[in-house]
DNA sequence: GCTGTTATGCGTAGACCATACGCAGAACTA
DNA sequence: TAGTTCTGCGTATGGTCTACGCATAACAGC
């Protein structure tokens, strides 16, 4: 079965064992002075405060007191700390859904759940990630969303694809809201001031004979209204639930 | 109206002029022995052939047979160049819809080009997006976009708010099968057993006490058969359509 | 045609960054 | 006590972007 047949199956990569807690210390050598939960934490700490372009290992390290290079005694690189510091940084999963939801509102309370966390570390949004879910708490979302779904009619692919849809959509509107605040900081404009400037500046580049549709979208006033993110996020959040439940109509009809 | 007061209103930020191509050389001085689109020409071959992370000011200026600082006689920084490669490397629109086309067909067409221009230049995924479309072709994509969406009932802020969707999606999409085919090569793994060696970590990690959801989808193989990435975009896709077409049915009736 | 102005090309250098390597010393085993 | 192994970390390499300044080329006006 296994390419590698030591007694416990393949390998898995060193930062995924580090992820999981499954490195154990050898016994000789001096004790370590530090530990990847700290290292990991002090990150979180540097990103939260001054953004993830602030976390560099020689900054890590400072916020230990320690030196640059004692960090790679504990983590691979730094790809690997950005990993685990997205690990933490989402936290705990919101839990299963409460006996009382469907799967509607369960899925919309775990979607809002992701929701906050991405507003209140927006950073996470700049990690790059480098493919699908694989550390603790990760899973654990994966699990809560698709409780959630438990006692619907769709297939287990079905799930997997529309929680991928969702949490999809959810950081994608995170990105754009956190990139108008981050905008507003850099350009030293209020940020409800941001999409009108937007409009404004786009009124002065199109040209309504080539972009009428894109003009009459103007004339409308749509950017010149600043409008609640959060209904923004709930609309489209309604759209692709809607398109959920159509699904879901049509497995159990 | 206007904070400054020239000719012509509130003056534009430099990078967005270059992209316009709003700035006039002045008639002093040599002859410029380059051009800002020879620039970004050159930095989307290197993009196209070595990926972004190979798109530094040193190998462009390589490229191009100049020296490194040569090229910051045409562009302002790094950024300026990266958001003049994504305008470009997103190419011209696809036009818009055919007249037979109702909204629906339109859009998915519409999601299908921009689904082909990620598959074909998966770096585009990579930069680092700095705020709303403001670019001359990226304005075309969402001019064509909204002319989709023309005849339907929706307000003109929903349209707006349905292209986001939609586009947010189809980078989601692609950023996933981007990230499974950089993984595979990475790692030298064929790219249809990327998904099965995953599932099989998976299984290795995860305890189905704890996880008992997840072991189903994991017991279901839906991870263990590579299915077609395309029928898993259309099957978002006709999600999200789905959803806004209950809209325009609310709408309507 | 000459001179002053202004833009270009680009060399140098500074301030970062990740990280490969090697060494002194600590903590364990035998 | 001797040997082994691991930790902390100093040094060094090669990479990044880009601020600054200088020589030179091209034009404007006299």
């Amino acid at each position: 079965m296994a390419a590698q047949t030591d007694d416990s199956g393949p390998v898995l990569p060193p930062a995924i064992e580090s992820a999981w807690g499954l490195r154990e210390r050898p016994p000789k050598g001096p004790r370590p002075g530090m530990s990847v939960p700290t290292i990991v934490d002090a990150a979180v700490r540097v990103a939260d405060a001054d953004g993830l372009a602030a976390v560099s290992m020689s900054r890590v390290a400072k916020e230990l007191g320690a030196a640059t290079m004692a960090l790679y005694r504990y983590v691979g690189s730094k790809d690997e700390l950005l990993m685990l510091m997205v690990d933490t940084g989402y936290g705990p999963s919101p839990g299963p859904p409460a006996p009382e939801d469907n799967w509607r509102a369960g899925l919309t309370r775990w979607a809002w759940a992701e929701h906050d966390v991405l507003r209140r570390r927006s950073w996470l949004l700049h990690v790059p990630i480098s493919g699908p879910p694989i550390t603790p708490q990760q899973l654990g979302w994966l699990e809560d969303g698709l409780r959630c779904l438990d006692g619907t009619t769709l297939a287990e692919g079905e799930k997997m694809s529309t929680l991928l849809l969702i949490t999809g959509y959810v950081r994608n509107e995170a990105t754009l809201t956190s990139q108008i605040a981050e905008g507003s900081q850099a350009s030293g404009v209020a940020p409800n001031e941001m999409m009108p400037a937007y409009g404004r500046m786009l009124s002065r580049l199109i040209d309504p004979a080539r972009f009428p549709a894109l003009h009459r979208v103007l004339s409308a006033g749509v950017l010149t209204q600043d409008d609640d993110p959060d209904d923004e996020f709930a609309f489209g959040l309604d759209r692709i639930l809607d398109g959920v439940e159509a699904l879901i109509e049509r497995r159990t009809g």
